[in-house]
Formats: structure tokens, C-alpha cells, sequence
DNA sequence: CCTGATATGTCAACATGGCTGACATAAATT
DNA sequence: AATTTATGTCAGCCATGTTGACATATCAGG
């Protein structure tokens, strides 16, 4: 078993699938990136994965959690934004959350057609369980870089998301704006 | 619409969500990272959706076509650790790309049971048509960092994945190992 | 005050892509 | 010859995304 039969896997850095080589590729594929994203995204999530199928729960419910509990008294409107899923898919998984406990509702005081989502004391304690353990990852693969190279990082991470109509959490990310600004 | 009222929005960089603040926490969740990571790799996977709805396939088939047409002569088997899926799961998708003509296989010539994965041209071309997508978005990231913040953000990624049984591919990946090296 | 737009909830149906379990076949290994 | 391995396949379940339709409460404007 793993028993290596390498074929003929070989394909070093730079050499396309065969094909187009003119005179000079403005955006020759970055694959080693492209590849990096999808196997450090994949242990990077796998991280919760496990605690989150001992509370009955999915990445679904993680994401909700966490960005009420990071953003408190977001509006569902807010989080539809944010996770880019319709209004049926969220209220399955928010429905349990708010059913166990891990979430309450209010109504908003200046509309009070909104449900303002908190995280409970039950509902934050699970969303800094997984974040500690994503943490511990993150610090062990910053540990070895300088300062300047965990600040590239973050601009990285800063570039590659689309600009164009930000959403609220992700203004307050981005620029950094405090709450208020935007109120 | 968009219409902010960023009641309680608040909540700057590195404060927990109430509790636990004694001595030193040797790691104070790291939240922009965590939450920078969710939204660069929901944008990322996005340029590659809206191509692949075109072609009616899904994510599962991108990945499956990728590592195909980047590593030919791929086992099912070397397939099945890369994904972490399952075979049924696996079978699926791998069925639609062969009838479509995007893989076609090839029994191997030690062992007659494997049944190596290549990507045809076509398969090439799509997976390239991919690449070059989120090739895009990952130069525009990198274009205003100096070289050793690109640098940084390589190994950033190849810190962030686990270490303890890499798959073939990824061994690759990681010591950029050449094919013969495992053979 | 009525009316239309808005924020939210809900029902029903469907698609994708994971999963498990069971079983079949061919080829390698012992 | 017997067993193990690599792969395929059938059947069904689950999580999580989708669309469409419709109900309710509340806000906002004429």
C-alpha cells in the first residue's frame, strides 16, 4: 500500500499541459499557487471538520457562528451577504443554531423588521474553540517567516478578494473601518 | 438596499469574544487570517465556477481534470488520496469526464489492475482555460509585493498544509521532488 | 391612512457531491 | 489454489446548495 509507482508523473514548475508557447505569456499559470491554495484551504478547514462532528454540526454552521459571533448584531440580510448562499439554505442551519442555543435574536430598534444575531456565551465559546485550533496552524506556518513576510501574507490575502461590492463584514475587514464609520 | 446600519458592528483586530484574559495567551486567535483566508478562497474558486457552470461541471470535475492533466499517469488510487474522497464519489465525476472525452485511462504496464489518468487535449485546454483564470487574480495579488513577500506567501502555504502523510502529489509539490525520485 | 416596498420566514422540490455498505471482476501475490 | 489488491458498480442516505411561490410584519411615501 502507498506503493509508488510514479509513472510517468513528472511536470516540474513552469511547463503548460502542452500547447501555446508563443513569444511571450503575460500569465503563464501559477500552478504551484494554484495548487498550495487547494491543499493548505483544504487541512486549514479539516482543522474544524472534526470538532464540528462532535457537536452534530457542519461547516455550515461554523461559518454562521463565527461571523455572528465576530460581527454581533449582523442582520440576516448581512449574512446572506457575506456567505453568498440564499435566504433557505441559511435559515436551516441558523434555525439549529438559534434551537441549541448557540445564537439568539433581536429586533432591531430603528427597524424593527430586522433580526439582529448574537452569539450566546455557549455560541462564542465554540467559535473560539475552532479559531484557537485555525490559529495554532496559521502561528505555526507564520513562525518561520520574518515580519515582513507574514505582512506580505496578509496583503495576499487582501488582494486576492474581489473589490467590487464589498459587504459590510468585509468593509470592516478590509479597511479596517470602525463600525461607525459606515452607520 | 445595502442600506448600513452597522448597529453593534463592532469589534476591531485582537480582541477575543469576551472571557478567558489572564496571564499571555501563547495564541490569541488570529481573526483577519482566518476570516481572510474564507473570503480569498470563496473569490478564488468563484473565477473557476462561473466557466465550469458553462460546461455543466462542478467543482468535483475541476479538481478531478486539474490534477489529472498535471500529473498524467495518475492512479485511481493516487486520485482517491489527493481528493480525500471516496471512490463512489470519485467514480462519478471521473465517469462524465471520460464519456466526455476530457480523461481517457490507460492500464498500466506493471500492474495491469491500475488504470492510469490522462487528460486529452481538450481535457488540457479546459483545465488551462482554468489555470489561467486564477492565475489572474493570483498575479494581481502578488504583482504589489517585492519578490520576497511572494516568496513569503509560497511558503506561507506550504506551511499551512499537514506534513504527516503527504500523497504523491503532494510530495511533489512539497520537494519538488521529480517523479524518478519515489519510482 | 392606504399602498407598495422591504426584511424575514417557510414550504416544496430539486441538484451536487459527499458518505456507507455490499458485492463483482481481474490481476497480482503468496 | 487461495488471498489480497485495484478498480468498478449498485443502492441509498445526508449535508448543503439551488429555485419558485407565498405569508407576515413593518417601514416609508403620497
Amino acid at each position: 500500500m502507498a506503493d509508488i509507482n510514479f509513472n510517468e508523473m513528472t511536470r516540474p514548475s513552469g511547463d503548460a499541459p502542452a500547447e501555446s508557447r508563443s513569444v511571450a505569456d503575460p500569465h503563464p499559470p501559477r500552478w504551484d499557487i494554484v495548487e498550495l491554495l487547494f491543499f493548505a484551504y483544504r487541512d486549514f478547514v479539516g482543522d474544524a471538520d472534526h470538532v464540528l462532528e462532535a457537536f452534530g454540526f457542519g461547516r455550515a454552521h461554523h461559518r454562521v457562528v463565527h461571523f455572528v459571533c465576530r460581527y454581533p448584531g449582523l442582520t440576516v440580510a448581512d449574512l446572506l451577504d457575506v456567505l453568498r448562499i440564499t435566504k433557505q439554505s441559511l435559515s436551516r442551519v441558523l434555525k439549529q443554531l438559534l434551537d441549541e442555543g448557540y445564537i439568539v435574536q433581536k429586533a432591531g430598534d430603528s427597524d424593527r423588521r430586522q433580526r439582529l444575531l448574537f452569539a450566546t456565551a455557549k455560541g462564542e465559546a465554540l467559535v473560539e474553540k475552532l479559531a484557537r485550533l485555525q490559529t495554532e496552524r496559521i502561528d505555526r506556518a507564520l513562525r518561520d517567516l520574518p515580519p515582513a513576510g507574514a505582512e506580505a501574507v496578509g496583503k495576499f490575502l487582501r488582494a486576492m478578494i474581489d473589490r467590487d461590492d464589498p459587504d459590510k463584514v468585509l468593509q470592516t475587514i478590509l479597511h479596517g473601518a470602525s463600525a461607525k464609520d459606515v452607520t
